[in-house]
DNA sequence: TTGGTTGTCAACCAATGGGTTGAATATTAT
DNA sequence: ATAATATTCAACCCATTGGTTGACAACCAA
């Protein structure tokens, strides 16, 4: 068995910005900053509840944070948590290069026979 | 409504990789170069079928690519595409510093009401 | 030819996800 | 007090997903 690193978070995180409706909310509050539930809902073909559900994804994966003022909610966009993503990108590319060095040094030592 | 650049190319690249197993068999394929499907379904306490299946969607959106030589399926990585998902992070991590530095030039020009 | 390997296809199942509608809860305005 | 606004909660529906098992197909070896 492979070790399986288990990342839900890193699962969460990816499956929460896998959704158009999502990406879209997370831009306009990039563009327009801190906005309320309704005002982002109402860009959209899609019911209020719908919108508030993609938020509570997003603010529970820790893209967007809240804050509640009286019956507002106000929404902002936090990019802090994209890093897991990146990161992630960054390691299983630097896994495939170091194949490629691996591979290369073999090449140059004839049939990897040393040491 | 809002332009809702439905990029359905991007939603299905990020979901393929929201998945642990899958990941976990990228991860393994970058390590271990071409690989057949069994070899890969080996460490998995999971059918060969369910890799099957895996392999099939990262196949799809072109993190992998198949060369099939008799009964045997080389399955290899290729990270070309994980550029798309990358490239949607810079660019909302860019309208993001916009944002900031339009809201910076709103103060020191005072209220905002010039132009 | 007979039989083991390698892998997919098809059908199924339970769980999840994205959407809906209809309350319910707070808060503000009249 | 009453009504309108802002938002969530709960229940539901249907499509998708991750897994299973059982055939099937193609290939290689005896």
């Amino acid at each position: 068995m492979v070790e399986y690193k288990r990342d839900e978070n890193l699962s969460r995180l990816l499956k929460a910005v896998s959704d158009t409706t999502r990406r879209s909310l997370l831009t306009q509050l990039c563009q327009q900053g801190v906005s309320r539930v309704t005002d982002l809902a109402s860009d959209y073909d899609m019911s209020l509840n719908a919108i508030s559900k993609h938020i509570k994804v997003l603010e529970k994966v820790g893209l967007v944070t809240r804050k509640t003022i009286g019956r507002s909610h106000w929404i902002e966009a936090n990019l802090e948590q994209i890093k897991l993503a990146e990161n992630w990108f960054k390691e299983l590319k630097s896994i495939w290069e170091l194949r490629l060095i691996k591979l290369d040094e073999l090449m140059k030592n004839g049939d990897g026979s040393n040491d």
